[in-house]
DNA sequence: TATGTATAATCGTTTATAGGTATATAGGCG
DNA sequence: CGCCTATATACCTATAAACGATTATACATA
């Protein structure tokens, strides 16, 4: 059961929602979720960092950056939360079409002071 | 985003998940509960109320009894929740196999020192 | 090797959650 | 009314999360 309540926790957090709304779409980098959430890096890290421990993404390096994913489901239930993810909630509070809008615009310049708009 | 927000972190907690369990199953009051989860009366009762404000359950008052159950589903998740709650939750892990067979052995006799086993 | 960038980890603090125990409330019944 | 039962709430304590700020690490490139 404890994957399960690990989803469960994982998901019950704003930040860590976004991150997975926004992963659910697309790869990205840390610095590519910092720029589209406007946050801070700490915190998105941080974020990620317990994603990445409930096994809900994964990360593989490219020189400077660390991309993130979501890692397949496991299970029923992480199925069904990866297509509620898709389907339902991007296209349902501001705050993640605005987060999906300035991901979309972004773009990372290698070595360049990072994301910047396109 | 509240909403999925606070059905999230009710589902995050292990006493909260297996009272919705049995919750999907049949309406009980809290006496039942207590007993069916082995858990002090305090304990099943603070849960209750985690979820009544999150808007999960609702109560319903007969005599001495409190007697609750889940409310509709008001969206697409909950819907989705209510679903995986009976269709796959209920045969997967061993705790929750025990609480349903200790909620079904379970019956309320008025007035006296609560539920006991039929 | 020195420097800069991207990310992770640490530290200290604050806030939230959960739990046990004790107390309060509300209904039922003699 | 007085007592019992069922349930909720308050109080206190212990843990866990979350945060900003800072520091450490890893890689790239000149």
């Amino acid at each position: 059961m404890k994957d399960e309540l690990s989803l469960f926790r994982c998901l019950s957090d704003e930040t860590r929602l976004r991150i997975m709304l926004l992963l659910s779409i697309k790869e990205l980098c840390v610095c590519q979720l910092e720029w589209a959430l406007e946050l801070i890096q700490a915190k998105v890290s941080r974020h990620l960092t317990v994603l990445k421990n409930a096994g809900l993404v994964r990360d593989r390096r490219d020189g400077l950056w660390i991309y993130y994913s979501l890692t397949k489901p496991r299970n029923e239930l992480e199925k069904i939360i990866h297509k509620y993810l898709r389907k339902y909630l991007t296209t349902k509070h501001n705050l993640f079409k605005k987060d999906i809008t300035n991901m979309k615009k972004c773009v990372v310049k290698p070595l360049k002071k990072i994301a910047t708009r396109k």
